[in-house]
DNA sequence: GACTTTTGGTTTGCAACGCAAACAGATTTG
DNA sequence: CAAATCTGTTTGCGTTGCAAACCAAAAGTC
């Protein structure tokens, strides 16, 4: 009936999307290619963090401090099942 | 970028969905086909037509109140850009 | 070597929101 | 005439998303 409330947030459900493409994102690239603020995306990320769809990875490239981000397979499995959710609602009429 | 926030809410997206398939509808058959409260009904419906994508009716059908709901036709212009911008979402992930 | 700026994020504060429960007003039933 | 039903609306509250503030380290700049 109702979406997964995780996946449904739209800056989620990008992050999520991209990811899904992707072997692994770094917070850089997700900042540039979603246009989020850094606020947000490190919200938004925890977040699905801890729903267990995303995990976190933190390293030193040299210096400097580098997070980036990969999706779980629980993580892929939830995407695909929202998008069947989405699929189901929108069956109900003719758009 | 972001989703009309109006629409991406499910209760209402349902609403919305079935609205758009049907010339009109009363508050029990949303109430019975899409499984809500009456509270919740009352204020999605409310939030709905605030934003001007439905009309609502109220009739006297022999002694009994009966408040019924139509979408309009801004509200089909933006359910139907919703699923648009649903579509290019989704179009993020088979690059 | 003491500043300012930049980089890479996290934390905080707050207004808005969805949800369930309470409420209301009229009608029907026992 | 009290209780239950019907048709909705309003209220209260915990959660959330967002922007702004913050922080720590590195890199320029003078």
């Amino acid at each position: 009936m109702g979406f997964d409330k995780i996946i449904h947030e739209p800056a989620r459900l990008r992050i999520m999307m991209v990811l899904a493409g992707v072997a692994e994102a770094d917070f850089n690239f997700l900042l540039t290619t979603l246009e989020l603020t850094r606020g947000n995306l490190s919200r938004h990320v925890e977040k699905l963090e801890g729903a267990g769809y995303v995990e976190i990875k933190k390293v030193f490239i040299g210096k400097i401090p580098n997070t980036s981000y990969r999706i779980t397979k629980d993580g892929k499995g939830a995407l695909s099942r929202y998008w069947k959710s989405i699929d189901e609602v929108r069956r109900l009429g003719q758009f």
